[in-house]
DNA sequence: TCTGGGGTCCTAGGACCC
DNA sequence: TCTGGGGTCCTAGGACCC
């Protein structure tokens, strides 16, 4: 039967949040970056992609294209807000709502068309129901699968609608460039490249065999994208799958190179890492430290543990540990904590009273941390790191933007 | 004044077992 | 005068997405 699938991208979303919540930024070149050094452009308004000014550029590169940018610190929270009240809309027109980002979303509403006109009319309808409540734009797809919808979102930004019906598919295909299509990023486009293929025509002639030998699994799959055949259906929260990994990781605001400010920041990170992990009600086997030297050069290394873990101070000394069995040439840049080898925290032994002590004792510091944000105390053992300490950790003690990490 | 942070999926090679 | 072969688990890295 045919599907009708919807893919819902909101325009810009992180700047046009911020030009709604602050008027005095409508209409002015904006981007919203992580933090003030060490960043990137995460998102820019239209007025500053006017100048060139485009996601993933350095600070200073933005700067250049645009000397009078204005600069807006990520307020993950805030679009947090903001995209569960879309996310309620959507489910007005459809229980079939997959959310794939903070302003993302694919909708099957093939249920839904008889009760509401058309999927033209369901998008007109969100579409001006996101525009008055929230004051913000999106661009609508409306195909037969994901993989079309997305591709026709993206056909008229801002604020576009486009529908792509089975006939034109063939048509519409036929030249598009195959990184036109989400799935096939720089690499794969190379690769292609160098076989000769171009156009998303091409790809879907392309003997199945030859792109196999090239690209394993994958390349079946690259040769259903150039004929615009996707079968994987809309998930909704409760249809997708288990979460599989845990991880946070930072920039530092400058590189680091003594062993006790690696063990700090470790602890920080191995305490978000741990409180997500509880609040999930997960423990994970293998823990992963990640490290980018001054060079750029990025390493993981992993460690399975005897038993799932999910307290900060047992991912923090199993970093550690990892840590101290590398060696340590340049100075560090980045730092990452991951937990993964995840599971439910339900089939697992009854606790000895001395276990289930400590496990009252997180649950009660992750309630704290709950209510007055990261941080505010952590357990005991992981306060030795500096040696002595309160047991409340002072703000000044934390990096700016820890709070952001981790909430878009 | 270089280059964020959250993920998922896939691959290739090695250890180990039967 | 050798060194199969399938399966699983693990490790590290890379491609890709927003």
């Amino acid at each position: 039967m045919m599907r009708t699938i919807m893919h819902i991208d909101m325009n810009a979303f992180f700047a046009a949040v911020e030009q709604q919540s602050n008027p005095a930024l409508r209409g002015q070149p904006v981007a919203v970056v992580g933090s003030q050094q060490r960043t990137i452009i995460l998102t820019s308004s239209y007025e500053a992609r006017e100048y060139g000014v485009k996601t993933g550029m350095t600070l200073y590169e933005a700067r250049q294209k645009c000397p009078g940018l204005l600069l807006v610190k990520a307020n993950n929270r805030l679009y947090t807000h903001v995209s569960s009240q879309i996310m309620l809309i959507f489910q007005d027109y459809t229980p079939l709502v997959e959310i794939s980002s903070v302003d993302e979303a694919f909708l099957d509403v093939s249920g839904s068309l008889h009760y509401f006109g058309s999927a033209r009319r369901i998008a007109y309808l969100i579409k001006s129901r996101i525009k008055t409540r929230l004051g913000l734009t999106c661009s609508v797809g409306i195909a037969p699968n994901k993989l079309l919808a997305k591709l026709a979102s993206d056909l008229h930004k801002p604020d576009g609608l486009t529908l792509i019906v089975p006939e034109m598919v063939a048509n519409l295909l036929k030249d598009l460039p195959i990184e036109e299509i989400c799935g096939i990023g720089r690499k794969t486009t190379q690769k292609l490249n160098q076989l000769g293929v171009f156009s998303c025509g091409e790809l879907g002639r392309y003997p199945v065999k030859k792109l196999k030998r090239q690209f394993g699994i994958v390349g079946e799959k690259l040769v259903l994208m150039g004929r615009g055949i996707d079968p994987g259906a809309v998930l909704s929260p409760e249809q997708e799958a288990e979460v599989k990994t845990i991880g946070h990781s930072m920039t530092l605001r400058k590189d680091i190179s003594l062993r006790e400010d690696v063990a700090r920041f470790l602890a920080q990170l191995a305490e978000m890492v741990g409180r997500r992990a509880r609040r999930y009600g997960m423990s994970g086997r293998t823990v992963t430290l990640t490290i980018r030297h001054s060079d750029f050069s990025t390493y993981s290394r992993q460690q399975i543990q005897a038993t799932p873990i999910h307290r900060s101070e047992e991912i923090y000394r199993a970093a550690l540990h990892i840590f101290d069995r590398l060696l340590m040439t340049l100075p560090v840049r980045l730092l990452g904590v991951r937990l993964s080898n995840l599971q439910y925290l339900g089939q697992q032994l009854p606790l000895l009273p001395e276990e289930r002590r400590r496990e009252q004792l997180t649950e009660s510091l992750d309630r704290v941390n709950d209510r007055h944000g990261e941080f505010t105390v952590m357990s005991g053992s992981l306060l030795t790191v500096k040696g002595k300490g309160s047991y409340v950790i002072s703000p000044a003690w934390r990096p700016e933007g820890i709070r952001n990490i981790g909430v878009r």
